[in-house]
RNA sequence: GGGAGCAUAGCUCAGUUGGGAGAGCAUCUGCCUUACAAGCAGAGGGUCACAGGUUCGAGCCCUGUUGUUCCCACCA
């Protein structure tokens, strides 16, 4: 069973072994017919356009060791991995690869044939997601492995638009939408970012007719007058009023467009004219609809200028701007030019200006779907961690826009609506229809169009269990425990992933919403392609291996904040798994034992008693820092533990007794750091399973938990209390310090050792104290005694003891002196700011009664240690 | 125009019920002390952005200021 491990740690000795190991037993599915509480997460699925990064490396991290603990503890506990189709991602992917290799676009081959394509593409990269998903260790249940167009989260799509098509929740209108003519598609609100351009403000002059008068409009996107159907002014300007009415002619066009009275117009700013081009402009389209106005479109779908726009037909929309100024100065309409800074749109996947025009898209309506939404959050019946991001949220909910959920593109879930050729009807349906049911015609059309990506994930949290079938899964894990996910896609996903939830569920789909930030290169900048800042996770874990890279990004990380990722925190991580590796080799090569026994309390030393309260405390404050989402702050603690306690301390302590075989102690001894060791890695293995899993196989441990990822959790026991043997371990520890740091500051070699004679109220803590000194303060023996001169003597004080150590070749009486005098005026501070404060009589009264008795405590070891100064320098 | 985050050691960042300022890296000193040089033992280094306020007590709570980053928003 005991194996030894090689001397020096390299992760890839183990980790696809282990992996296949836990694979092979099913330990990441869940148990059927348990009735433990129930823990589940379905994951945010990653995109199949490529392979993931690093932040897909974060978010996969934190699921796992939220996902590894609530197993050990216990939960019937299920992690849903897939993946998403993304539409217009990949779509550009595969369109990106065909026209580099072979010159085509999607339509020299058509819709069929190029969804082959696409099919193909995802079976290879999704696949190699899922390969990239196991190597950094994640514990999903591969056998529920889920893909936005599997047919089950196809049909689910298809149900959740029929009913809501047939509540009147979804309809088909022209309306304004952000067009992106390099994608050809329309997008979403969402999916447009603004980004402040420096651009001009053309003043026009527009001639009234029948007249020699003209007004002055003003205009960023000089073009979009091709379009112009009216000119509006504000009802509650008078200076404007009397224009109402009168016909103005288009310049460059001709055409006659009347003046109208519209709110939309502010008074003051601009010129007070506002032209008004319905088909081109959010705002003028409400304008028009208000006016009756016609809704001239100009451009074609490439940004391209039509028919409508006359000697302008066929030029780009930028180079139409160009002309078209160009004519209005040769024609004496530009009145000026004014440099203006407005906010464009621009889309988020290919980065082209955004053109607003109108068109028939398939839209939700969303006020009556978000009320459930908003109430759900707000009632705290889901949370947020942090909380900020609920004011995020609910600012988004509360102002929301219905949702555009039509593109014009092959790759997605084709829209269930049916058109037919001859009599105009429209039939939404699960079904394909072929037949008319107004006029019983055979002509009927499947709408182009497909639905946005986020519609199919939108409904991920009870998709992937099954819905609208009524399965088990959907009974037992819905709804989900908490979602992790990065705080870009609260308003993407997040949201629509909780108004489908309350709509088709009628129960919200998650009760914790664990925001973390984005992971940014070591200068801080965002990981982009474009940048070559990127840092590949796989490159990272066979470097260093996937533990030091979850180490990496769990560590140091609060919840909602950002992170840099460099190679000093990776290289930090790995001298971290190296330091556990070593200090389990260490423990082993001095294991005699098969089996793991902590020994009765009466036999257990006082260090025993030290590091198991230490223990204790460790797993009580990593399963509260677990329970609040705060990952970060228990790796750090059990980072200290392992380092600062474990190793540098009671493993020290420990080497007298380890050493000293065949006897009683030795045994003890074994099975306390072997105890201890092994508690240590359950804690820490959701956050590093690998290492603690291959060390865990090496040391004794019981048969019915084969594995550390299914053995039981620490927990913290009230019972025995130690609090006496850590205070007698304090005094020890601090009077070895005090020796080191003396050492240290009078350059004494390790090698030159010396006798300690300690003076102490304390001679009992001290009593078997001697191995300590003499393996961990360069001594050569440990004395106890009543009193001690000063002769040849360095005087160390701590508030437990006095020690003497002759080093009087070294000592300089006057710097002896001079540093006690500098340590007596900084210890009579102290018991100068304690003595105020315990006199004050607000601290008595106000503070708890445990802060109180600790300043007590305090003051009364700073008087002891002043004492002690004060011997010193009267011997001197 | 609204909203949010951040401002703590030279650098990167922790610090969550308000109770004497921490880590990693870097710097300096001394050590190959047989688990670990990917290491060990020490040291130096901070008016916790600024100004007020609440409190017996503030890095933490409140108000304002400055700097910085981000999100949202149809001023043509």
């Amino acid at each position: 069973m005991r194996k030894e491990l090689p001397k020096t740690y390299d992760p890839s000795d183990f980790e696809s072994r282990i992996y296949a190991d836990w694979m092979k037993n099913g330990y990441f599915t869940p148990k059927e017919n348990s009735d433990a509480p129930k823990f589940s997460i379905v994951i945010p699925p990653p995109n199949v356009t490529g392979q993931l990064h690093m932040g897909h490396a974060l978010d996969e991290t934190l699921q796992d060791i939220l996902v590894r603990a609530k197993r050990m503890q216990g939960f019937d506990t299920l992690w849903v991995p897939g993946t998403d189709h993304a539409g217009i991602a990949t779509q550009i992917k595969v369109e990106q690869e065909m026209r580099e290799k072979e010159g085509l676009t999607r339509h020299d081959i058509g819709r069929e044939a190029f969804l082959e394509r696409v099919w193909a593409w995802k079976a290879k990269y999704g696949s190699r997601i899922i390969e990239q998903l196991q190597k950094l260790g994640s514990s999903c249940d591969f056998t529920r492995e889920r893909f936005t167009m599997d047919e089950n989260l196809s049909a689910a799509v298809k149900r959740v638009f029929v009913t809501l098509y047939n509540k009147g929740l979804i309809y088909r209108g022209l309306r304004i939408t952000n067009w992106c003519p390099h994608c050809i598609t329309a997008l979403s609100d969402a999916e447009v970012e603004h980004k402040d351009i420096d651009g001009n403000f053309w003043h026009v002059r527009y001639p009234i007719k029948d007249s020699d008068e003209h007004i002055i409009v003003a205009t960023t996107r000089p073009e979009t007058m091709l379009g112009d159907t009216a000119v509006a002014v504000s009802p509650d300007d008078p200076e404007k009023a009397k224009y109402v009415g009168k016909t103005l002619i288009v310049p460059l066009i001709g055409r006659e467009i009347p003046i109208v009275a519209d709110e939309a117009v502010e008074v003051g700013f601009g010129t007070g004219f506002v032209k008004v081009t319905p088909a081109h402009d959010p705002n003028d389209f409400e304008t028009g609809q208000r006016h009756g106005l016609e809704n001239i479109i100009v451009l074609d779908d490439h940004g391209v200028v039509n028919e409508a726009g006359g000697k302008y037909c066929g030029l780009d929309r930028f180079e139409a701007r160009r002309q078209i100024v160009a004519d209005l100065e040769a024609g004496g309409y530009l009145e000026k030019v004014e440099p203006h800074s407005h906010a464009v749109g621009h889309c988020y996947r290919c980065g082209t200006v955004i053109e607003p025009i109108a068109s028939k898209q398939w839209f939700v309506k969303m006020k009556p779907l978000a009320e459930p939404a908003i109430d759900v959050v707000k009632t705290g019946d889901i949370s947020y961690i942090p909380e900020r991001f609920t004011k995020i949220y609910l600012n988004w909910m509360e102002n929301i826009k219905d949702w555009c959920i039509s593109r014009q593109l092959w790759w997605g879930h084709r829209i269930p609506a049916y058109y037919c050729d001859d009599c105009g009807e429209v039939v939404v349906s699960e079904t394909e229809t072929t037949v008319c049911p107004k006029c019983g015609s055979h002509k009927m059309r499947q709408e182009d169009d497909v639905l946005d990506t986020w519609f199919s994930s939108a409904l991920w949290p009870f998709s992937t269990m099954g819905w609208p079938n009524d399965t088990e899964d959907l009974k037992k894990y819905y709804p989900t425990s908490v979602l992790v996910t990065g705080y870009d896609i609260i308003t993407f996903w997040v949201s629509k992933m909780i108004f489908m939830g309350m709509e088709f569920m009628g129960e919200k789909p998650f009760s914790h919403v664990f925001i973390h930030g984005l992971v940014r290169d070591a200068q801080g900048r965002k990981m982009s392609k474009s940048l070559g800042n990127g840092i590949d996770p796989l490159e990272i874990i066979e470097k260093y291996g996937a533990d030091a890279l979850r180490f990496a990004l769990a560590t140091g990380n609060s919840p909602g904040n950002d992170m840099r990722f460099s190679d000093e925190k990776i290289e930090s991580a790995r001298n971290f798994v190296n330091k556990l590796w070593n200090a389990a080799r260490f423990v082993l090569m001095n294991l005699s034992i098969d089996e793991i026994k902590l020994p009765e309390k009466d036999k257990l030393a006082t260090e025993d008693k030290w590091i198991l309260s230490k223990f204790n405390k460790l797993t009580s404050v990593v399963r509260a820092s677990l329970d609040k989402y705060e990952l970060g702050v228990a790796l750090s603690e059990l980072y200290d533990f392992i380092w600062d306690v474990f190793c540098d301390w009671y493993i020290e302590l420990a080497k007298a007794r380890l050493s000293n075989k065949d006897t009683e102690e030795n045994i003890v001894a074994q099975n306390v750091i072997a105890y201890v060791l092994v508690g240590t890695l359950k804690l820490l293995h959701p956050y590093m399973p690998y290492v603690t899993e291959e060390i865990y196989g090496s040391l004794p441990h019981d048969e019915s938990e084969p594995s550390i990822m299914i053995s039981a959790y620490p927990e913290f026991s009230s019972e025995p209390e130690f609090a006496f043997e850590e205070g007698e371990m304090s005094k020890i520890i601090d009077a070895i310090r005090a020796i080191r740091t003396r050492r240290a500051e009078m350059n004494v070699p390790p090698s030159r050792k010396a006798k300690v004679t300690l003076v102490t109220k304390y001679p009992e803590t001290f009593a078997e104290a001697e191995p300590f000194f003499t393996r961990m303060a360069s001594a050569s023996g440990l004395e106890i005694a009543d009193s001690c001169e000063s002769d040849g003597n360095v005087q160390i004080v701590t508030d437990a003891a006095t020690i003497y150590i002759p080093l009087s070749d070294i000592v300089d009486t006057d710097a002896e002196r001079a540093r006690l005098e500098k340590e007596k005026t900084k210890t009579e501070g102290e018991i100068k700011r304690l003595e105020g404060k315990l006199s004050n009589a607000g601290f008595i009264a106000k503070a708890p009664a445990e802060v109180v008795e600790g300043e007590k405590e305090k003051l009364l070891k700073y008087r002891d240690t002043l004492a002690g100064i004060l011997d010193a320098l009267s011997k001197l």
